[in-house]
DNA sequence: TAAAAACTATACCGTTCGGTATACATATTG
DNA sequence: CAATATGTATACCGAACGGTATAGTTTTTA
């Protein structure tokens, strides 16, 4: 592997596994077994890493969810494959996922606050304009696309970050069908 | 104000602005007026003071949830007791609760996930806890307590988190009723 | 009132922080 | 092949990191 990769593969466990003010750029570069000099040559500086990092990894996840989020005339489909999508992705990229969750509530000072909040909006921008095109079918949703979005992708996130604190336990196939079917007919069917 | 309580209000102000990593204990001691020996007194360690932080402020928290969420027979008024309280917690502790909006999703290498995992678990518990009551009168409930306490929770969380970056807004009173019927009975009604 | 406890400070510790200057090595280009 | 571009290193910078030793001050206690 190329030192450019390898940087930012290391960067994004100790990130995830430890969060971007806890991680320091020489513990990056001595776990990639370069020097510093040899970071900053490729990122410029510890934000630029960490931007560089976000950007390359956010995009299959957008582009992919773009896909998946495609309304297609089943809202049912639709939901189910998001949250199935989810899953799968966690299952897939687990470490990316954590840091992503990591980051669903940072700082405004911070100086990477930008590019994590525009990955954010990316992920509810598609979920929203899966509820806006859903609204030709059903009619109740219109006006509640962004609140409907932030709820699903809120609820998929939260029963993630429980079950990664082992306070609840996701099993293959139930997980899916209990979140779509609860955000879909809510807590009394 | 006595030096303890100031260092309690100016460490609460920066965590809740930074992150516990990103701010350092001489910020906090400075800010306060005091030296670092005069914080270390009181506290021993960065540590000791964010844990003695958490649990005397969380205190309150959890101890008025135990009465909102106290299950009385009516289980809309209950949830959106609870959703209320919420709200208005945040309008009367914004700082605080900002701070426990940022640890919801903790490093576990974190040197504080123990006390932030436990008010989390102590919050989804209070709020298992209700569902568990309402079972009597709403058997479909059985066994998914849990899962409504997370998604009650995560989705509210969620709600605030997208309102304080700017990405929806809540307005008094629709937030509430808004939240309150999509969980209670979905998104086609 | 003297001793003990609680409180507060100055100065210091070794390590780490993000970043930089300079030099050297390797690959590419004309 | 020499010059340029790209890549990698050693050594260094000032500031900040969490924490500590020691001394002084104030309050409390017997």
């Amino acid at each position: 592997m190329d030192n450019r990769s390898n940087i930012l593969q290391v960067a994004t466990e100790l990130f995830a596994s430890h969060g971007y003010d806890a991680v320091g750029v020489q513990q990056i570069a001595s776990d990639a077994g370069v020097t510093k000099p040899t970071l900053y040559h490729y990122f410029n500086s510890k934000q630029g890493l960490f931007e560089t990092l976000i950007k390359e990894k956010s995009e299959p996840l957008i582009s992919d969810l773009r896909e998946v989020s495609r309304y297609q005339g089943d809202i049912t489909k639709s939901i189910t494959d998001v949250t199935q999508f989810y899953f799968e992705y966690l299952d897939r990229e687990p470490t990316f996922y954590r840091l992503i969750l990591m980051t669903r509530f940072m700082p405004p000072s911070s100086d990477v606050y930008d590019i994590v909040t525009q990955v954010q909006h990316q992920q509810f921008d598609l979920l929203q304009q899966l509820f806006k095109d859903a609204t030709e079918d059903h009619g109740n949703m219109r006006g509640r696309h962004r609140w409907y979005a932030v709820s699903l992708l809120g609820t998929i996130d939260t029963y993630i970050v429980m079950s990664l604190q082992g306070y609840i336990h996701l099993n293959e196939p139930h997980r899916v069908y209990r979140i779509v079917h609860q955000f879909m007919h809510g807590i009394f069917s």
